[in-house]
Formats: structure tokens, C-alpha cells, sequence
DNA sequence: CTTAAACTATGGTCTAACAATTGACATATT
DNA sequence: AATATGTCAATTGTTAGACCATAGTTTAAG
């Protein structure tokens, strides 16, 4: 007989309806902002209980393609995924793979150069102007305030990402640049040279969009990132050094 | 008086739970490949219902974290996030903010060449084999099959990403290659002269990853996109025009 | 020893009920 | 008239209980 069956596999009814919907919804027969079937109704229409119809949306919620409020006139409605969504799977995968930082400066070498491209190519009046707000807040963070320099810094690359005008790009810098602040925050590599090789570069780059010259806002962009791997770098390898020093005093105790 | 207060939110208690088992097991409570406490042992411990108790799960699911199975000596174990599970979440995140296939072909550009780059940097002799015997199959399939063309382009865009070693970078670029997959089946851009292109820039990127060149393997990563992405506006421009003509020829009738 | 049947802990699913939420509307108060 | 307050109703939030389906384990039969 037929024994050309593979392992047959039994979905589960909430993943099948979360299936369903997510394809209604990416075709357009919901809109964004529309408003879903009630959670009875969908009961009806499925003729699913309750509880699987519930956990079907909560797997639609965790993929950010609908919002749901209680109360009347409550309900589920259509979404679109947020950057900050996508920024929170990108770093569930790097945490959960153990990513290292190396892997994370890598994909920033990538992107950044490429990011600075567009963005002096596309930048609006707006952009800039928001860029050159954020660059003068760094300037005067970098002088005393680590914390708020690390953090400004983490708006300068938001805003060159939106300034870039593609949405891809900008989600996955956003992530990657939230990433590296908290490594930055535990590694506590901010010395007084690191920031002033940033605020060096930024301001260059920011020159070079400015002008909207896009070639040179790539180009410097490699140039500032492959200096401060080099410098991230080093300091890991210090780090490892102070710990393997450590370790030796503990032996010796 | 203290008229500070934000807008006060009440979460639900399924995504506190699920934060909860989320932060655990990042935080290494719940290794890779444990098994979490019983939904029901879950229900005495947490005092919550049932229903919320799986809620969570569908929840965590959806992050990739937990891989649910029934059945006796089933239960939910902890799992890593897989790059399938990713791809799919830059896929929604893409199709519901509608990105447009230039931002695609963009982060491409970003990421490709120093995919190129540390997969001459870092393949070891498998990865090679692998790639040549990718490149071989594309050769035999771009005469005629244009279909397995396709298809065993993302297979080799895949394989260059393994080599590189780099796991973030292997993620974002099978999820772009995937989606620049399907617009290529709907778009109908294989033409010959695409596929002789893809064939000699392929053939020339893995000589310099064979002679691990990483430096030649980026820059002719990046020309080689370059005129992709040249070939891939001039095909998308004659698509405009078409569905341009067709529409006044309706018009017409 | 091999095979098949019974066992049992687990997730999968449904029904039912009630609580909590929230916006609209009606009413009361100033 | 304007504003505050109360009431209502539809919807999600949550629990409880029951039963089914699944899949390893264990036992019994051959």
C-alpha cells in the first residue's frame, strides 16, 4: 500500500484559526484599524470554544497585527507591527542564541554604512534638523553625564536609521543599537577617548548628510565603526585579561 | 496635588505570567531543552486559571521560547528561537508596514557584502563544499528550470550566511532572501540575462571565498548588487509602464 | 523475545458562569 | 447651560470543571 506518508502532524485549533486570520488580515480583508469579529462571534462563525478563539489572539497579539481593548466598544483590531516589536524578537533570537557582541558590531558594520548612504541621499529638512538637535545633547553629555551620552546616543542612530527612510533598516538598528547599549552599560566601555572618537565621527557624518553627499557619509561611517570595533575589541580583550587576573588571586586565596 | 500620574495600565495575567517565564528563562532558570513546570502545576503555583496559564504559553510559543507537546511525559520544553521563527516576524513586520521591495533590495545591499566578507573570513572546508555544490546545481538548473533557478538561489544566498558564522547576519539575510524569492515568482524577473549575471557574480564571489579573499569577496558582493538592484529598478520601471498601457487600453473599451 | 493491550499523566478543547472594564447615555447638580 | 455623576450594556478578563486526545510506559499475552 501507500507507505509514502511522512509524519502526520495535527495542528492545533487556535493555531490554525491564528493562521486564517493572520492571512485575512495581510489580505487586506481587515484593514489596519479595523475591527475583528468579537471573540463570540468568532466562536460562532469557527465553532471553536471560547478558550481556543482566545489563545488564538493572543498569538496574533505577540505578532503585533492586532491590539485588543476590553470593555464595550472594546474588541480586537487590526495593527501593524511595531518597530519595537520586531526590536523585541530580533533580541529574544540574539539572547536566546547567545549571540555574541562581536556578531552584534558585525550586522552594525553592515547596516550603518549603508543606513548613512540613504540617509543623506533622503534625509528631509526635518531630519536633519532632529539629527543636529541630538548631536549638540551628546556634545554636552560627553563631557560628564556617561549614562546620557550612551543614551543620546542611542537616539542619534534612531534618528539616522528614520532618516534613512527605510523601514527595514531602521527596525533592525533599532534593535541592534538597543542591544549594544546594554552591552555598553555592563562592559561600562565608554571611556572618555571612546566618546570623543563618536562625537568626532558623528559630527562628520552629520557634515557629509548635510550636504547630502552620500558617498562620503558611507565611507565615514565604515572608517568610525571599524575604529571603534578596534577599540571594542581591545577592551574585551582587557576585560578578559582583569577577569583571567582575578581568577589567578582567587586560586592563589 | 500629585496630578503626575500617567495613564495608569492594568496588564493581564497572562502577560505577566508570560514575562515572567520569559525573564526565567533568559536569565537561565529554565535551560535550553528543559521542561517548564505542568500547565496544571503552573495553575496551583501562580493561582491563576487555566486559561491564562495557557494563554501565556501561546504566548511564548509565538516567541519561539517554548515548544509545547502532549500527551504523556509532554509538556512545554524550553527551545531556542530558530531563524525560520525570525524570518517570519521581519516577514510580518514587512508586509504590514507594506516595505516596499526597494528597501528590500536596500538591507540586501547593506548585508550581503560583509556576509561575503566573513564568510571568506571564517568558512571551513564544509561550507566551501557546500557552496560549490549549490553553485553547481544553479548552473544546470539557470539553461532551462528557471523555477529551481530561484529556488536554489535563496539556497545558496543561505549557505553563503552559514559560512559567514555569523548568526544574526544568517537570520536577516534568509528572511530577506526569502521574501525577494517570492517578488521574483510574482515579478517574473529571471530573465536570461538575470540569470547569467547571478551565475557569473556567484562564481566570481566564491573564487574569492575559496582563496579566502575577504576583501575581494565584499567588493564584488557589493558590484554584484549593485547591478542587480539596477536590472531589478529597470524591470519593475517596464512593469509600471505595462500595467500603465493596460490601463488605458481599458480605458479605451 | 516480540507483540499487543491496558494504563496514566499530560495537553487540547468545550461549556458555563461571573468579574472587570469601558464607552455611551441619562440624570442630577451647580 | 455646563459640568459632574450615575447607570447601563456589550465586550474582554478570568476562573472552574469536565471530558477528550495523545503518547510514553508498563504489563500481559503469544
Amino acid at each position: 500500500m501507500l507507505d509514502q506518508l511522512g509524519s502526520i502532524n495535527v495542528p492545533k485549533s487556535c493555531d490554525v484559526l491564528a493562521e486564517r486570520l493572520q492571512q485575512q488580515i495581510l489580505g487586506g480583508t481587515y484593514a489596519p484599524g479595523a475591527a475583528l469579529p468579537t471573540e463570540r462571534e468568532l466562536v460562532t462563525t469557527t465553532g471553536l470554544g471560547r478558550g481556543s478563539v482566545r489563545e488564538a489572539l493572543r498569538i496574533l497579539e505577540a505578532q503585533g497585527l492586532v491590539r485588543t481593548r476590553a470593555g464595550r466598544y472594546g474588541g480586537s483590531v487590526v495593527a501593524r507591527p511595531t518597530d519595537a516589536l520586531l526590536a523585541t524578537h530580533i533580541n529574544l533570537f540574539a539572547k536566546g542564541n547567545s549571540v555574541s557582541l562581536r556578531a552584534l558590531v558585525e550586522a552594525r558594520q553592515a547596516l550603518e554604512p549603508m543606513v548613512a548612504y540613504l540617509a543623506a541621499r533622503n534625509r528631509t529638512a526635518e531630519d536633519l534638523a532632529a539629527l543636529k538637535a541630538i548631536s549638540k545633547r551628546i556634545d554636552q553629555a560627553a563631557i560628564d553625564d556617561v549614562p546620557l551620552f550612551l543614551q543620546e546616543n542611542v537616539q542619534w542612530h534612531s534618528a539616522l536609521a528614520a532618516a534613512s527612510h527605510n523601514d527595514l533598516l531602521r527596525a533592525f538598528t533599532a534593535s541592534i543599537s538597543a542591544q549594544m547599549f546594554e552591552a555598553s552599560r555592563l562592559d561600562k566601555f565608554a571611556s572618555p577617548d571612546v566618546r570623543g572618537l563618536v562625537t568626532h565621527a558623528h559630527r562628520r557624518i552629520l557634515q557629509a548628510i548635510e550636504a547630502q553627499d552620500a558617498d562620503a557619509a558611507r565611507s565615514r561611517a565604515e572608517r568610525d565603526l571599524q575604529a571603534y570595533a578596534v577599540l571594542l575589541e581591545a577592551a574585551v580583550r582587557d576585560t578578559m585579561k582583569a577577569s583571567a587576573k582575578l581568577a589567578a588571586r582567587k586560586r592563589k586565596s
